[in-house]
DNA sequence: CAGTATCCGACCGGATACTG
DNA sequence: CAGTATCCGGTCGGATACTG
């Protein structure tokens, strides 16, 4: 393996693009959907704060990942969907997703339990 | 591209043991040195505090991305180096890094000037 | 030399109420 | 519906002094 590229600061630069407790899901989501609207994409990510999703995206527009587009409405429609520099980063976090998957197995197993348990939590809690 | 394989979660783990604004660097010397005494690698990287390297070597070890050796001896010799679990992550971070390389350019540069410059503060007020 | 012990301020995720 | 305004508590990076 040659790691000449490896330099560090644009792995800084990515990183911070990518802070953000909730935005591996969002990418997920945008990766895997043309175009979604807020309230849609806030449903499906459980327990996340409105306020802190709209940072995010917010973030996220202004890094260049994804792209908001707005209706002029009322009730207004907003949608978001992934920009082609954000599906240029798809490959990179693919290939992150599978170290973890062949590295670190126990940890994503630990994730996944807890992630399904704070949602059945927040079921119960809708019920 | 096909993202079946792109779940989120293994990027969280991952992405949550790359949190910590020096572990990109810390990873960076790491990858290109055998292996390096505490004092050579705080010396190399700039104004990091010594309690938030140890830090981050605590963590990066409890993760097992790097493996720490103690020799006992007075004064202490403590060497840091990569895993095998953690040079597995190199492709990953190379492909980060060659993402940010050109999608966002502007950004790195940026961060290398900003850098240059916190470096050349850090020598003026050592000198 | 390689840590530990304190203390601090800034930032981040989050809960809640309100608005165009 | 999508977003703003406030306030809060915990965590993180950091400065400094001390120790085996």
């Amino acid at each position: 393996m040659n790691y000449k590229q490896f330099r560090h600061c644009g792995l800084d630069v990515a990183l911070t693009m990518l802070s953000g407790k909730w935005k591996p899901i969002i990418l997920y989501h945008l990766f895997h959907q043309e175009q979604i609207r807020f309230t849609d994409l806030w449903r499906i990510i459980p327990k996340v704060a409105k306020k802190v999703l709209l940072d995010h995206l917010k973030q996220m527009e202004a890094h260049g990942l994804i792209i908001r587009t707005e209706k002029n409405t009322f009730p207004p429609e907003v949608y978001y969907q992934i920009s082609e520099k954000g599906r240029a980063m798809g490959p990179a976090l693919t290939a992150l997703e599978l170290w973890a998957n062949e590295y670190a197995a126990d940890e994503v197993k630990d994730l996944q339990d807890d992630k399904k348990k704070k949602y059945l939590i927040r079921k119960e809690s809708l019920s």
